[in-house]
DNA sequence: TTGTAGGCGTTATCAG
DNA sequence: CTGATAACGCCTACAA
């Protein structure tokens, strides 16, 4: 482990022939500095190569610069898009991301946060898992920004963003009764995920409402994989649902490829299939899939929106509304 | 803006009745503490919230434990598989990745890494554009290490990690031919990344080597729509060709869904067809796509255990060999 | 406008 | 094993 040897405010003050605060100064948008000083300190800085060490600037300012996101799977379509979509208006910020992978365990999401706060990061969002009230409650306490992303559970002082998933999820019942659809299936994964499970409650809901029966199935991970499992458990039952809907357009997708490539059903006619979330896939000319689009870049923005809102004990509720992407796998539309 | 208020090990200290180095040692794991101060500290922490503050102990020594992760379009399903292997790798080697989104543009690159010296980040990794030699310069001369993933360029101090681009092409065309194709294409975008030069390349010249003519087109972005345009433009061509190496998965699946829905070809025994990644989507029955696998987790695991190697003065090339994945887009396999 | 002095929360060093 | 003390690099009064 070599020395790291980054040059200090002190090196460029001594070349530039002038103190150390004024170096400070020159580094600081509302300092007063003269032009002359200004000049030669930029030119010292330039030519030793100096930056600001953001690390003991963070000290004094009590401000890092650094959120922390923490998620899982994150190398999934929608994931992928949501983080991009928050480093860049975090970036806009002038913040920068801090990226922990967690297994969606609440421990490890725990420790995520804990180390957050080790850093002093000015804030946390949080993509995945539910964090004890007790930790939370600690990032709040020590002044973090708190954000969570479709998470059911409030916490104090936190900002939880959440889309009308039962809303939605009625809107695809009716959007499939209008294609004169017969029989309702819902496929989801057996994770459990609050946003999950509130589209499959939704969808259970307005069949209820219409006296329509739903057919449940889970099964697995939120992946491709678990559709083609779905598909095949739902597509050899005596009644075939000729409606699905899917918690997530990985499913779907992997339930689409299963009906027409296994069972040879063509979609829409033999069945129509909607999905969830509008990852780039659905629009791919072998899926064209109708489904809920999560609005990613409003959800980035009101998130990091929240960074910079004085500190409140309440918490804020913000709920979204997916856009309804109308493609080819409903008839009709 | 309201104050943030961590609390210190000053205060720990003082509830458990000890010196502030008595829990400085607590937490430093090969420090000398009794059993007995030892159980007071932590009970103390336990119940203030205490956690060491990072920023002051990079600050101390010299190390902060970030890491820098600089990349354009991570919401790509390579990127974001290689960003969630780096940084599984990051955080086994209690390293956390900083994310820093740029444009592809190497102005961008640079600002990045001026961002990762400000944070005094203990290395860099880059994933897209080619940073100045002087910036470059500037990390390592800092003390920084520094990763390049497939970039061609040289730079003192780096580790480069590089595939073989060229065998992997040269390994396409021998299946092309082994499947009995006639007419070769090379579909790529107009970006001109290194690593997607190195393909086309290394195609060309296998056409070369065994006599045969390679036809190329570029366009776009390295995305599925600019496959879309290039099996338009390739497909319609007087001498159609029936084998198409496609510079990356992305480019194979538009072009593949193209071919089969827009000109009604079946793949493969109108079409040949491998593309290179071997992203997740390419495992799907709607593809079945041959394919090269880029080694993700060697990658990873390679550019991880750079920063705990010693510092040289020359910098490291690796190159990697892609696995060709044989799925259905290629006859006989 | 400028320089000096003190402090931010740590860790390393060195007596005890 | 423990506690005082001096850094680390920066910012912010305060006084000049």
């Amino acid at each position: 482990m070599s020395q790291k040897i980054f040059v200090s405010a002190k090196e460029v003050a001594d070349r530039a022939g002038v103190s150390r605060s004024a170096v400070s100064r020159t580094f600081t948008p509302g300092a007063s500095v003269s032009a002359e000083t200004r000049r030669r300190v930029l030119e010292a800085a330039e030519a030793l190569g100096y930056h600001v060490n953001h690390l003991a600037r963070g000290l004094m300012r009590n401000e890092s610069g650094l959120v922390c996101l923490i998620v899982s799977e994150m190398d999934t379509p929608y994931r992928a898009s949501l983080i991009r979509a928050i480093s860049r208006h975090l970036q806009n910020a002038s913040k920068i991301a801090m990226l922990i992978n967690t297994d969606r365990s609440d421990r490890s999401v725990d420790e995520a946060l804990k180390l957050a706060i080790s850093y002093r990061a000015d804030a946390s969002i949080v993509l995945s898992g539910m964090p004890e009230k007790s930790i939370t409650d600690l990032c709040v306490k020590s002044g973090q920004r708190l954000v969570l992303i479709n998470r059911d559970e409030e916490r104090a002082g936190a900002l939880m963003i959440n889309l009308r998933d039962q809303e939605a999820a009625r809107q695809a019942f009716i959007a499939f009764q209008r294609a004169g659809c017969r029989s309702f299936a819902f496929a989801n994964s057996d994770v459990g995920t609050p946003s999950l499970m509130a589209r499959e409650e939704g969808f259970c809901a307005a069949g209820r409402e219409f006296g329509v029966d739903v057919i449940v199935e889970r099964f697995g991970a939120t992946r491709y994989q678990s559709g083609v499992v779905l598909a095949q458990r739902l597509l050899t039952r005596e009644v075939r649902p000729d409606a699905i809907f899917c918690a997530n357009d990985l499913l779907a997708c992997g339930l689409m490829d299963t009906a027409r490539h296994q069972f040879k059903l063509a979609v829409p006619d033999d069945l129509c299939v909607v999905g969830f979330d509008d990852i780039e896939q659905t629009s791919w000319s072998s899926y064209q899939l109708t489904t809920f689009a999560q609005p990613v870049d409003r959800i980035a923005e009101e998130a990091v929106l929240w960074l910079s809102q004085p500190m409140t004990d309440s918490g804020r509720f913000c709920r979204m509304t997916p856009d309804l992407v109308w493609r080819e796998s409903v008839r009709g539309g």
